[in-house]
DNA sequence: CGATTCCTTGAAGGTTGTCAACGTTGGTGG
DNA sequence: CCACCAACGTTGACAACCTTCAAGGAATCG
């Protein structure tokens, strides 16, 4: 569970350089709604998201569109296209936000040194522990359970960098994305939301969600009988973040 | 899509020399339901499997068993592990298996020479699309079309690495793995597998799968009106196997 | 041969998807 | 300013899918 005290060091290093790495590059400014690679010409580029959120489709378009990850402030993007073969066709921006880029062969030139290496493998192993309990909470819990296992997870990522504070923070995905993120139709996401308001659990309101009770909305997490789904736990790291 | 030659050339050099180094240890056997960190001193190694199955929990224990990935003989198992905090406790033999392995510590060192920290992360992202695929299945497929897209996939990745040449593979998970997998039930896995072969299109005896209809079972996948799940595309670089 | 695990099948009920309609909001242009 | 439009949110009725419960059969292993 503990990393050893130098490799965290390197790792922490790594962070530092690769930061640096991103800082030397003028941010771009990324407008709501926008596909990265279709309006900017960032289509290739490793993106370091510093304010706004994003969202990323599976590689292959699917007829029925897929969230597979949801990219906040401090999230690095496109680390998993790096080697691989597609390009960022497949995030959208949420928000208007800025991020700021390095073409893949730079990133390709930096690997070169091993705490950088070591961290960008970090942050892709960060990356597939989101996706591993994204799909633990679709495959096991029900509706309810998906919808406030989504809730903590982005309230949690959140303080951790302390982007807030309190119970309350702004979600800028429309009920139909949550519903492509969580394989729920907006019907149905809608139903739910509206009895956990009844139930006075959570609130959500244009784009703004409260968490009224976090000890029943964390139990509606870990209910549904044989259903659960641990969400404590932290990372060995101080976050990335900025 | 298309890689330059060089970095194609500097991945498969990594290939090579992560290979060798896997190579340079003493192969070790595991059994069938075997926990490597339970019944071995594998625990936080780094394994590269070379004959048999096994598969992936995710790092909490949820209550509901979920496996978010299947490893297949050439698989590399436990790189997410790598910097993260979560030791091999979560995998899961399926078959009698051979694997060689690799301290954490060993690894880190190799990541020192930048084409093998550039092929591991190719690695990781290879990791990282099987969930990226598992979790568009998921959440946008019925139940039918989930299991024609796992059985699809396993098809695909098995022949890839030219562990078959036919139609017709073994399966070493049980039906309750399967619907572990999918995020289904037993009773319902078991269903579906039935109307598949009454409808000649794929049968499951004794673990061995046969697909007797490859074009019907793909359009299973992409069927259901708007759901879609497209199976094509290959890898740039030819398979890690053995 | 017990004991266990896996597979199989039926019936009933709950969760979720589909269809359809309407209200709300925000932006755009007359 | 208002009309219009588009996207999003909301709600009800109904059907389909899937789970749950229950029980029995088949296979494997000590």
């Amino acid at each position: 569970m503990k990393l050893p005290g130098s490799l965290h060091d390197e790792l922490a290093l790594g962070q530092r350089k690769l930061i640096a790495a991103f800082g030397s590059s003028v941010p771009h400014i990324l407008k709501a709604g926008e596909i990265p690679l279709e309006t900017t010409r960032l289509g290739d580029e490793i993106l370091h998201l510093r304010t706004g959120w994003a969202c990323q489709f599976p590689d292959i378009i699917s007829g029925r569109r897929t969230i597979v990850d949801v990219y906040l402030p401090g999230d690095v993007i496109g680390l998993d296209t790096l080697l691989g073969n597609r390009p960022l066709t497949n995030v959208l921006v949420l928000t208007s936000a800025t991020a700021q880029a390095i073409p893949p062969h730079r990133l390709v030139e930096l690997m070169a040194d091993r705490s950088t290496a070591l961290f960008i493998a970090w942050l892709l192993g960060q990356r597939q522990r989101r996706a591993d309990r994204l799909l633990a909470a679709i495959s096991g819990l029900d509706a309810r359970g998906r919808i406030a296992s989504m809730m903590l997870d982005f309230h949690r990522r959140l303080r951790r960098r302390r982007l807030i504070t309190g119970v309350t923070y702004s979600l800028p995905l429309s009920q139909v994305q949550i519903g492509q993120y969580l394989g729920l139709t907006v019907v149905h996401v809608n139903r739910v939301l509206r009895s956990l308001r009844a139930e006075r659990i959570l609130e959500l309101e244009k784009h703004c969600v409260t968490i009224i009770d976090l000890d029943r909305l964390s139990s509606v997490v870990e209910n549904h009988a044989t259903k659960s789904l641990n969400t404590s736990g932290s990372d060995s790291l101080a976050e990335v973040a900025n």
